[in-house]
DNA sequence: TTTTTGAGCAATCAAATAGTTGCATATATA
DNA sequence: TATATATGCAACTATTTGATTGCTCAAAAA
């Protein structure tokens, strides 16, 4: 409905990374995470729906609990993103490299 | 003055995180950099203080030129915070592990 | 069956955000 | 010196966000 999710977007939250470590250790319940937190069970339960918008996070339902698992292959894509700009980053200085090579050369 | 700025609040906007991977190739100038963009020279302007504040980019003034370099060292943080996670994570298999185990040398 | 509990949904609100336009200022260029 | 250019800064606006409150509904417990 709203506008197109996204993981970066996500994690901007800091209450919504700190779910996302208590996710990583255990699955649990909106109430269950609500008590860490000083904010409401609804305000945690909006914080999931948009981890969940984004694939963060996956539900499984059980009698009237609803068990919220983290998605950690959705990571990934944040370790995608930072890999890209490690590969530029590398590049760069191996472009460097080649710059000083020229000079040592020219020296000679 | 404002809240006080956030290396995942500043790559939570795709502009930004462009504008990152267009720095990590070399430095730029907001003009230079808004050419590359819809928005107009304010808005990079704008995204580049944001950047600035949490220390992503730094300012060197040449001139009338304002050239922004990418302070690489920034990312680091985004690298530690999946890290923990990371280990979390491998925690929680190192126990599924155990439990694992477990269960093969009882059913001997 | 009646009551309690776990959750989602909708309406509302204040604060933050991304963007625009207009203006001021300092440095180049003609 | 007069003009053009590169930026930053301020005011304003529309949209989004995080959080609250009140409600409904289904499952579990008394």
């Amino acid at each position: 409905m709203e506008t197109r999710r996204d993981v970066f977007q996500a994690i901007a939250d800091p209450t919504r990374r700190a779910i996302i470590l208590l996710l990583t250790v255990s699955a649990m319940t909106p109430n269950a995470l609500a008590e860490h937190f000083n904010s409401s069970r609804q305000a945690v339960s909006k914080h999931l729906q948009v981890l969940a918008e984004c694939e963060l996070v996956q539900q499984e339902q059980r009698g009237r609990e609803i068990h919220y698992h983290l998605n950690a292959q959705k990571m990934l894509e944040i370790e995608k993103w930072l890999e890209q700009f490690r590969q530029l980053l590398a590049r760069r200085f191996g472009q460097l490299d080649a710059v000083l090579q020229q000079l040592k050369s020219n020296k000679k």
